[in-house]
DNA sequence: GCCTGGAGCGC
DNA sequence: AGGCGCTCCAGGC
């Protein structure tokens, strides 16, 4: 067993300062809270703010309108931070009342004649309300405020408003009392404590705050170092002043649980902790390998340890506390989490798993003092289920340390095709480490070694975590975007996208002069199914398919989204928006330009031109280490930019507006089509694609300097257009493989100063990227990519036979068992609880299900691997866990090369000339009569200038088409068809004047070549073809060996060299024989003819063509007849076959 | 063969 | 607890 390599183990634990254990941790001292200091002013660094949780002691009011705020402080005393919580109390409520316009008919309060007056009939009909819901005591007072949301029969733009606060200990108001007679609606009612507080308090994130007229607290309700309490929100204020946040002190853990194999449940066994107490907010911390680590180990019940593990411990390398059982485990681990008292908690999926199990086991163990887990006192545990998932009310129990989960966060901020740890770590760190089985945890008690093992893995676990949130810069780039937004950190911590961009937005219309009345919070409606689209997207230009080894320009739109809020002005302030008769939302068009900027355009003003300011800083400055902290800002600038456009598209968005969201749309796919149609109808440029933002421009140059030089013209052109969008050229390739919309693979090229140029393949939207095919499928196609995409240099023909040979040879090591299991691996995420699936033929839902059988976590949402195994049982039931292979459990390796392989390869070459599905299965050594094209025939693909051979050089072999008259037999010489080589010198042919009019070249017979003549001569050459070419050869899959010589053993064909003992498989050489056909197919495809012609030839073609319209119908049709049978015998080898017997 | 979910991409 | 557009595969009819 050796789940940490020692290379592994010696690179992580080599760095640390020191790998010690902290003091024994003491009791919980029952001294009085330390107060903070006796200044009139404390300075406060705040980190998180919480709700009321449900203290027993507390009275409803304390509930109800206290907030914890959770920070740091100086401490004179001790020289460092501290942990301090601040209780706020009397926060209230606050409501905007909106005056009807006009009153409701027959109504007792008011006639209908009457403007409606707040002073004379909405405040008595909330005093009314007020009675109604026996609230004591409420304030009024009439205000200005803006409005620009969608609550029906509120005035738009500014107009008085009512406005009302009370007490969170009184009843809301409920939602039936919404309208009333005299006022359209009243706001605010829903909103919570902590929101109010913020938005009013202007409380951007993390921020040093002043607390003014601060108390002590006269009983503990906290772990922290020190806490008091405010009487009134306003004792709160932001100090503008800018100091630098205090460092924070971050706690990893790895919790190491085992299945009781009884009970079915989880326990924990040992439980690692990694320290760094000087955790920089701003910028990447110093010295991140600072760290101390501890481990608590426990015994297994009736399990006695090795008798030798006493000493084991003892000459341990690290740190190992060991306890006698779980209480005293989680007992130990929670004095030490109180006398490190972390500020942030980090863990791998800590968030969605560990915190359950730990509060499971708390709660199972009744393990005294449990809420140190958290910075709140929590005397009773809160009922809730335990499902293996945690939940809302779980986390919240953490309150006062933020939850940094890299699982969740990488999921965010980095793509991968497995979030799971060892997958982070080989991607992120480049350090190998595995994981093992819980399965495996009570056989690994049995030796001091495997205990040892153990430890270790779960120590470095712990390790990884700290360095896996510091390699991505979790800490300074969450509160950055924290403080863009103003919402609170924990939230950016579980990646609440959408939540951002309401805080964001709120603050801005609260800052606005006078203040915007903000739209309600709505209630999550709990389904998470996807709906149909609501509104149209952006634009995806039909994909010119085919291989360029030209240079191919990549120009997009900067930040298109947001370029084009500004650009015309697209705001709630600016645009108004009502529904039809239908329900629907009436779609609406930009504001004239005399109106006013709306808060949009300003907010992404604000924070492109900050963008722009910090690139700029970066440039100039020399400061490594200023550098990244500005790197970091201008990511989550970037971050917050962009997804704005998304939330007013978002169903339960606050800011939820189709209309606006459409507008964008449609702007951006205009954008995207004028600047194609200009490309291409001014500068005469060929866009070979385009996706929503973006334009790809075949150069046909192989001059980089010539290339840039029309990414330039373009530019200018389009630049034009538009004040506050801007194209830029974002990339050049040197070849590029285009194969479907949002399928392509590119060679970008990397310039460095002074030096040629590099080139760096990418791969988009192929099976390589996608996690839900198998390794070695993405191996291969990568190989294939890189050959195809190689072939400007070699020729189509050599790429073709390379390609033919490395897939015979992948195939047979497949066969042989000589590719590691791990390339077989598929991953698929499950959207829901295994058990909710319908469908129960799917793969990764049985494999699922399984595990969740194991005893191993299943969530929805997870990422369930699974390798197909052989079996006579449908697929789905022979996926399988890759850790139950071995035995009789088996990979399907037939079905690997014919599911995962075979359409992978095929899909990469059907632009390529040369090879086919079929002919890719034969090689691939599987049955040629089961991969029929599924592709349409057809001869247009493109292909690059320097590989697209002419014809006379492709076709210099091949078998002419000559005429002769039927009705005077003249010969009529070679039929040179409907192509012109451009630029060809030699005198004119023969065979021209059958194009002219398909008449005998004997003037005397004058005969008209018909079309049924033709045809036949058509299908009589295929015949003759089919006869020449097709020979049957045999290759052997074990020694490579090509031979028309066989010997047949136990009914199958084996190989005649020597000492090999191979299986030889049949090999249908056709390229010549598609050669051949495509030859003759080419003589009349007139659209095949324009399309490789020079722009020039083009025009003279046409001409030509359209004298001739009538004999360009015979050509037609005979092209539609040849792939008529082409298409009917699928370019498939077995096809060729029966209509080779046939002619026999 | 057509349609519908689901999964996972691209932007 | 951002959006839509576009392959692909499976399964059902």
């Amino acid at each position: 067993m050796n789940v940490v390599p020692a290379e592994t183990w010696k690179s992580l634990t080599s760095n640390l300062k020191a790998v010690t254990e902290e003091p024994e941790p003491a009791l919980p001292s029952s001294t009085k809270p330390e107060l903070p200091s006796q200044s009139p002013e404390l300075k406060f660094y705040l980190i998180d703010i919480q709700q009321h949780i449900d203290f027993p002691f507390q009275t409803q009011k304390e509930k109800s309108g206290t907030i914890f705020l959770f920070g740091k402080v100086w401490s004179e005393k001790q020289k460092k931070f501290v942990s301090c919580t601040v209780h706020v109390h009397n926060v209230m409520r606050t409501l905007y009342v909106a005056p009807r316009e006009r009153a409701i008919r027959d109504t007792s309060i008011v006639s209908t004649e009457e403007e409606i007056d707040i002073e004379k009939h909405v405040i008595p009909e909330l005093l009314e309300l007020r009675k109604n819901l026996g609230i004591p005591k409420m304030n009024f007072k009439p205000v200005r405020r803006k409005y620009a949301f969608d609550e029906p029969g509120v005035v738009q733009g500014e107009s008085d408003f009512l406005k009302v606060v009370y007490s969170y200990e009184y009843p809301e108001v409920p939602d039936k009392s919404l309208r009333g007679n005299s006022f359209a609606f009243i706001f605010g009612t829903k909103t919570s404590p902590t929101e109010n507080f913020i938005v009013q308090r202007k409380i951007m994130g993390p921020c040093w705050l002043r607390i003014t007229n601060f108390q002590a607290q006269s009983t503990k309700l906290c772990w922290s170092a020190t806490e008091c309490h405010v009487e009134e929100p306003w004792c709160v204020l932001v100090d503008s002043q800018g100091m630098e946040p205090p460092p924070l002190s971050v706690l990893s853990l790895k919790i190491q649980a085992s299945v009781n194999q009884v009970e079915k449940k989880s326990e924990i066994v040992a439980i690692s902790g990694a320290i760094h107490n000087n955790v920089s907010l701003n910028r990447p911390t110093k010295n991140q390998d600072d760290i101390k680590t501890f481990t608590v180990l426990r015994k297994l019940k009736n399990m006695a340890l090795p008798t030798d593990f006493d000493e084991m411990i003892k000459k341990s390398e690290f740190p190992i506390r060991l306890e006698g059982n779980e209480r005293a485990l989680l007992g130990w681990f929670l004095c030490k989490v109180h006398l490190l008292d972390p500020d942030i908690i980090v863990g791998h999926n800590i968030l969605g798993y560990d915190m359950d199990v730990l509060l499971f086991r708390l709660k199972e163990n009744n393990v005294p003092h449990w809420s140190r887990i958290g910075r709140l006192y929590i005397p009773k545990m809160p009922n809730m289920h335990f499902t293996g998932g945690t939940s809302a009310v779980q986390r919240s129990l953490i309150a006062g340390r933020l939850g940094c989960d890299t699982y969740l966060l990488s999921k965010e901020f980095v793509k991968l095709k497995s979030y799971s740890l060892s997958n982070l770590t080989s991607h992120l760190l480049d350090v190998k480490k595995d994981e093992f089985d819980v399965e495996m945890v009570p056989q690994m008690f049995l030796t001091s070694d495997s205990i040892l093992e153990l430890c270790k893995s779960t120590v470095v676990d712990s390790i990884l975590n700290m360095k896996i949130m510091f390699k991505l810069n979790l800490i300074p780039l969450t509160k950055q975007l924290t403080e863009l937004c103003g919402n609170r950190w924990v939230r950016s911590l579980t990646g609440a996208r959408a939540e951002r961009i309401e805080y964001l937005l709120m603050h801005e219309f609260y800052r606005s002069k006078p203040k915007y009345v903000l739209p309600d919070r709505i209630a999550w409606k709990g389904e998470t199914k996807k709906e149909k689209p609501k509104y149209g997207g952006g634009l995806v230009l039909d994909p010119k398919v085919g291989y360029y080894d030209s240079f191919v320009l990549l120009l997009d739109f900067n930040s298109l989204y947001p370029s084009i809020i500004q650009e015309y002005n697209i705001c709630f302030t600016t645009i108004p928006r009502s529904k039809d008769s239908k329900g629907d939302w009436v779609e609406v068009v930009p504001p004239p330009s005399h109106v006013e900027k709306g808060v949009l355009p300003k907010v992404i003003k604000k924070l492109i031109s900050n963008r722009k300011a910090i690139k700029e800083q970066i440039k100039t400055s020399s400061d490594q280490d200023r550098k990244e902290q500005l790197d970091i800002q201008q990511l989550a600038i970037k971050l917050v930019a962009n997804s704005m456009y998304g939330c007013l598209g978002f169903t339960s968005s606050r800011f939820f507006a189709i209309p606006l969201a459409q507008l964008i749309t449609t702007k951006g796919r205009e954008a995207l089509k004028s600047t194609a149609n200009l490309t291409t109808n001014q500068l005469k440029l060929e866009v070979i694609y385009g996706d929503t933002d973006s334009i790809m421009v075949d150069s046909k140059t192989k001059d980089l300097v010539e290339a840039k030089k029309i990414a330039l013209q373009i530019k200018k052109m389009v630049n034009k257009l538009y004040h506050e969008m801007e194209i830029e050229l974002d990339g050049v390739f040197l070849g590029i493989l285009l194969l479907k919309k949002k399928k392509y693979a590119c060679r970008i090229v990397r310039e460095i100063p002074g030096k040629p140029f590099k080139t760096e393949t990418q791969i988009k939207g192929l099976e390589m990227v996608r996690r839900d095919w198998c390794p070695l499928a993405a191996t291969m196609g990568t190989h294939v990519v890189n050959l195809i995409l190689d072939g400007g240099e070699k020729g189509i023909e050599k790429v073709v036979e390379e390609l033919h040979q490395y897939l015979r040879t992948q195939a047979s090591e497949v066969r042989e068992g000589q590719i590691d299991n791990s390339c077989f691996i598929i991953t698929k995420a499950i959207s829901k609880n295994p058990e909710d699936y319908s469908d129960k033929g799917l793969p990764h839902v049985n494999v699922a299900l399984a595990n969740k059988k194991r005893g191993l976590p299943v969530h929805s949402g997870d990422f369930i691997e699974y390798v197909i195994t052989t079996g006579e049982e449908s697929v789905a039931l022979r996926a399988k866990n890759p850790d139950q292979l071995g035995g009789e459990v088996k990979i399907d390796f037939e079905w690997y090369l014919a599911n995962q392989i075979h359409p992978t390869i095929s899909r990469l070459c059907a632009p390529i000339e040369g090879t086919d599905s079929a002919l890719i299965a034969e090689c691939l050594g599987l049955d040629p009569t089961k991969f029929k094209i599924k592709e349409k025939v057809s001869n247009d693909f493109r292909l690059p200038t320097s590989v697209r051979l002419s014809d006379k050089e492709k076709y210099k072999d091949v078998a002419r088409l000559t005429l002769k008259c039927p009705q005077c037999k003249t010969e009529q010489g070679e039929f040179l068809g409907v192509y012109q080589e451009p630029n060809e010198n030699e005198p004119k042919n023969d065979g021209e004047h059958f194009f002219r009019g398909l008449t005998c070249k004997n003037a005397d017979c004058g005969y008209k070549f018909t079309l049924q003549f033709l045809k036949n001569k058509i299908q009589l050459l295929i015949t003759q073809a089919i006869k020449k070419h097709y020979v049957k050869s045999y290759y052997c899959q074990r020694c490579s060996l090509q031979t028309q010589q066989y010997w047949v053993k136990n009914g199958k064909f084996k190989c005649t060299k020597q000492s090999c003992e191979g299986t030889l498989v049949e090999k249908y050489d056709h390229i010549a024989l598609l050669l051949q056909l495509s030859y003759y197919r080419s003589l009349f495809d007139i659209d095949r003819a324009l399309n490789r012609s020079t722009v020039e030839n083009q025009l003279a073609l046409k001409k030509i063509y359209t004298t001739h319209a009538e004999s360009c119908l015979v050509f037609k049709e005979i092209t539609q007849f040849m792939d008529g049978i082409l298409k009917e015998n699928n370019y498939n080898i077995i096809s060729l076959k029966k209509l080779f017997s046939f002619y026999q």
